[in-house]
DNA sequence: GTCCAGGGCCGTT
DNA sequence: AACGGCCATGGA
């Protein structure tokens, strides 16, 4: 086996899983609200943390209701309100202090343009998101890929339990795996197409983890047990 | 009733 | 640096 499976295990399940409407966004909302929807993402990925996205769609129905799909609405919104209307995201208080505290920086830092935030120097944005309260490495990675259509690679619980199983050679906390992935991909893909790559590969993932490399894991009928090591 | 979901923070070792 | 407890809802 070669010294690493990233790219056979990339090409295996890109035939598995294909054509991915990832993070969908509803372009309808922003178009009649004429609101950014790249800011339905950020929001997306603050009320998914460790939070099934059944549960976020429910909040953000509540949020578009009210038009609060917006920086400034959600930064001069109230907090009682707010943290009422994400209430079936669960960890409400927390999430609903995370929306503010982003949406304040967006509009206090570049008057409440995404562009003028995305527009910057990469590893500035990434640290400056990791600064902010409430926005670890996997949000920020996210709203960086999904929502600036940035070249990262968005490592989650179910990237790490793949990585375990199967197993790469890296140790597996954050950085490092998501370094792996890059150096890998990298190989392949270039500019726009390697975005892509990013954005696709870690659907493909999340869906084959849902499928079967749950904790539970399904490996009868995996498409990628050759290429692991795990058997149950 | 139990388990789990597209994490992150904080306090204790 | 690493680990555990905590945050909370809703579907399986």
């Amino acid at each position: 086996m070669s010294k690493d499976k990233i790219l056979e295990i990339h090409r295996i399940i890109s035939k598995n899983y294909k054509d991915l409407n990832w993070w969908p966004v509803d372009s309808k909302y922003h178009k009649k609200n004429q609101t950014d929807p790249r800011f339905e993402i950020i929001v997306g990925a603050i009320l998914t943390q460790n939070t099934a996205w059944s549960n976020v769609e429910k909040a953000l129905v509540n949020l578009k209701e009210k038009n609060k799909l917006d920086i400034k609405n959600i930064a001069k919104s109230d907090e009682k309100e707010l943290r009422e209307m994400i209430k079936p995201s669960g960890f409400f208080n927390q999430k609903a202090d995370r929306l503010k505290t982003i949406s304040n920086h967006f509009l206090e830092r570049y008057g409440g343009n995404l562009d003028n935030f995305f527009k910057r120097n990469l590893k500035e944005i990434r640290e400056e998101l990791l600064s902010l309260n409430g926005i670890g490495p996997e949000t920020a990675d996210s709203i960086l890929l999904y929502a600036g259509e940035k070249p990262v690679f968005v490592v989650d619980a179910y990237t790490k339990r793949l990585c375990q199983r199967i197993p790469i050679k890296v140790e597996l906390d954050y950085d490092n795996i998501q370094k792996h992935f890059q150096e890998e991909l990298s190989k392949q893909y270039i500019g726009k197409e390697l975005v892509q790559t990013y954005n696709e590969f870690h659907a493909q993932i999340v869906l084959l983890a849902k499928e079967y490399c749950k904790k539970k894991p399904n490996c009868n009928d995996c498409p990628i047990s050759k290429n692991c090591n795990e058997l149950f």
